[in-house]
DNA sequence: AGTGGCACCTGTGTGC
DNA sequence: TGCACACAGGTGCCAC
């Protein structure tokens, strides 16, 4: 499921519910996620929620008696329910808290992550989050720092994108419409990418980004936000899952290719193989359904 | 250090 | 209807 709009809009919908509430129990379940559930996990009871961050992908729970860290994996996602209703399949983790709401954590495909950090350890420590790029929507994302992150590396721009080391947040949802928006061919080496274009994808990243949280988040299979209600940024999606439709630009055939075992959509005419031969070229704009539109 | 391949796991859709 | 197979939005580990 989620991608950064979908952890950022997951984040918002559980914030509210968790800030200043007690954790009068903790449910722990027996099937293992990326790693095993620690039973330190427990020691959440009785803790009182001090605040919500996201890192990237992950959310950042911060309370009176240690941290938690979130990863939603593919499958994911956090539902806010009365504490009375009973479980369902794949519900694998639980915070009740004292207002007789709880937080469940539910994933089916149990690629997701939940850390305890004890308290007094920083969060940002841990080696899961201490090795992530940077935030794609802070200031300090600048051409200048996506260029030379991009400068040694000799795989594609696509899977580059992809890659949590250069720039968190954007997933292969994303890094195909960026790229499209961006007129950059998804097969491109990542250090072949000019500084105008990195000043080009820098934007379009933030844009899609910042559009798809307003939105709500992607819904593609599965994805809902905290509320149970699901996204509505795939409206604006532009060649994701879209092979052999036409091209909202040029109305050329949306091709599919498969990079990293991951599925690419790009549009052949408007992202051509190769950079720009005229440094003078008309500004790379982005026309197409770029716009937030809530529903 | 960077890269490609594979692994983790379940559910769904497709073709035979 | 049943079966085999491919595929799905993420990430970490491994050998090279």
């Amino acid at each position: 499921m989620p991608e950064l709009p979908e952890v950022e809009v997951t984040k918002r919908g559980v914030a509210n519910v968790l800030l200043g509430h007690e954790i009068v129990d903790v449910f722990i379940g027996s099937q293992p996620l990326r790693q095993p559930l620690s039973p330190d996990l427990l020691k959440l009871k009785g803790a009182t929620v001090t605040k919500i961050a996201r890192r990237g992908k992950y959310i950042v729970l911060s309370t009176t008696q240690g941290s938690l860290i979130i990863h939603l994996g593919m499958t994911g996602h956090l539902q806010i329910i009365a504490t009375s209703e009973p479980r369902v399949k794949h519900d694998h983790f639980e915070l009740m808290l004292d207002s007789a709401m709880s937080v469940r954590y539910n994933d089916t495909r149990r690629f997701g992550l939940l850390l305890y950090v004890p308290e007094g350890e920083d969060p940002y420590q841990q080696k899961v989050l201490s090795v992530l790029g940077p935030e794609p929507l802070e200031a300090d994302f600048t051409p200048e720092v996506l260029l030379s992150r991009l400068k040694k590396r000799s795989c594609s721009i696509k899977q580059t994108l992809m890659n949590s080391h250069v720039v968190v947040g954007v997933g292969n949802i994303y890094a195909s419409e960026v790229l499209f928006l961006s007129h950059i061919h998804p097969e491109r080496l990542a250090r072949d990418i000019t500084p105008e274009e990195a000043a080009v994808l820098v934007r379009n990243i933030k844009e899609v980004l910042t559009a798809s949280i307003a939105s709500g988040g992607t819904t593609i299979r599965d994805f809902e936000g905290a509320d149970g209600k699901p996204g509505y940024f795939v409206q604006n999606l532009n060649v994701y899952g879209k092979a052999g439709e036409a091209c909202p630009v040029c109305g050329t055939a949306i091709e599919h290719i498969v990079q990293g075992g991951r599925s690419t959509y790009f549009c052949p005419h408007c992202q051509p193989r190769f950079a720009p031969t005229q440094p003078e070229g008309e500004p790379v704009q982005s026309q197409p359904k770029t716009k937030a539109k809530t529903k």
